[in-house]
DNA sequence: AACTATTTATAACT
DNA sequence: TAGTTATAAATAGTT
């Protein structure tokens, strides 16, 4: 008549379930609870919802209060307050101003998207070239203008080393002038100036999603 | 020293909160933490999910997963609108439609810059943490001739990367009358749908959501 | 799907 | 807005 002992519910950590069945288990768990969370957000808000998931298998789930498409297109179409009958016709007048400012924004934060990817992109490289002994043939191609300039002024002082080192054995041989280390030289006062703005005026990012301000 | 008995947490009625600046903590915690159960429900399973809600003042939160943009594309695709293949509907629309797709564009590059600003911050503070100094100014001294031989070569090579990159990123920084669309080339852009007052085919029904069969 | 031991989220308060 | 604490709610492992 022993009780049984459940282990209860164990920790877990937040990355891939590889048991496919497990797998399966958890998604259909969690969405519920997902859905039940946004449904209890709408009711103690009063706000609107939706949500669309689509399962491991392809299949789509949603949750939408009142309706998803409803939602969807009011973010879509940036519905402020319901007073828009008045603002529209100031806001068509000035859709070409809005859309330069939405270029612009989206340029700024491209470009600070583009730094941050290389930038991590660059620090990975790196960090598998630590560890390897041909480290000078990892790929440059993605490394940020940051990294580039890091590499350059790196690859200097390697040069010098690497100059002395071979002057030092040519010493005792035949004189080999390396064209190559002269062309450093261009890049030694190559002004850089790319600076990216970290402005993202219309949106903020935190925690686990963004907001529209 | 009398204790600080807390209440702690009390149970509630999933009903309208009346309280002003209670529902506005409210909806912040639960918001938060809504996201980050999706986070971990896209994390543990690998699935693709998107989250729209509009706060009790109108304004928007999103959260997605790879990008909501790309989700809500994908449902769309799944559910398409009755005159979709309107084409003069897109021309009409074409106005209001690149002020969304620029929308769309901020969220899901926002979303992304977050992801790798994270990744960035977490491998700089590897590499921190590991090295004190750079590996490629490491010494040289007891390299042999064939080696520095190799070195040589090598860096050749990657000079001429160094310098293509740098010329590239500068030419792009230079000649861009419109960066919007320069700048997404990496993106592949695709015909923007805008109509969603669509029925949903095939829609079923349960606890707190759809699923689509 | 049902059952629990636990973990996690969060209501009330600072 | 951000912590703290006690408690409600969600859920991992199991049946």
């Amino acid at each position: 008549m022993a009780k049984k002992p459940s282990m209860g519910r164990q920790k877990i950590k937040i990355a891939k379930i590889q048991i496919k069945n497990h797998l399966q288990v958890t998604f259909s768990k969690r969405r519920s609870g997902l859905f039940k969370k946004a449904s209890e957000l709408c009711t103690l808000c009063g706000v609107e919802i939706a949500i669309i998931v689509f399962s491991p298998a392809g299949k789509a789930f949603s949750f939408g209060h009142p309706y998803v498409e409803s939602i969807v297109d009011r973010l879509l179409t940036r519905n402020p307050p319901p007073n828009s009958n008045a603002l529209h016709f100031v806001e068509e007048a000035h859709q070409t101003a809005t859309v330069r400012e939405l270029n612009l924004q989206l340029t700024q934060v491209l470009n600070e998207l583009e730094g941050e990817r290389k930038r991590g992109e660059a620090l990975d490289h790196i960090r598998k070239a630590s560890q390897s002994h041909h480290w000078w043939e990892a790929p440059i191609d993605e490394l940020g203008l940051n990294e580039l300039e890091q590499l350059r002024d790196s690859m200097e002082v390697l040069k010098k080393n690497l100059s002395n080192q071979i002057s030092k054995i040519m010493t005792d041989q035949a004189a080999n002038p390396s064209p190559f280390f002269d062309s450093f030289d261009h890049f030694e006062s190559k002004p850089v100036q790319v600076h990216f703005a970290s402005t993202a005026p219309q949106l903020c990012s935190f925690g686990y999603g963004h907001e529209f301000l």
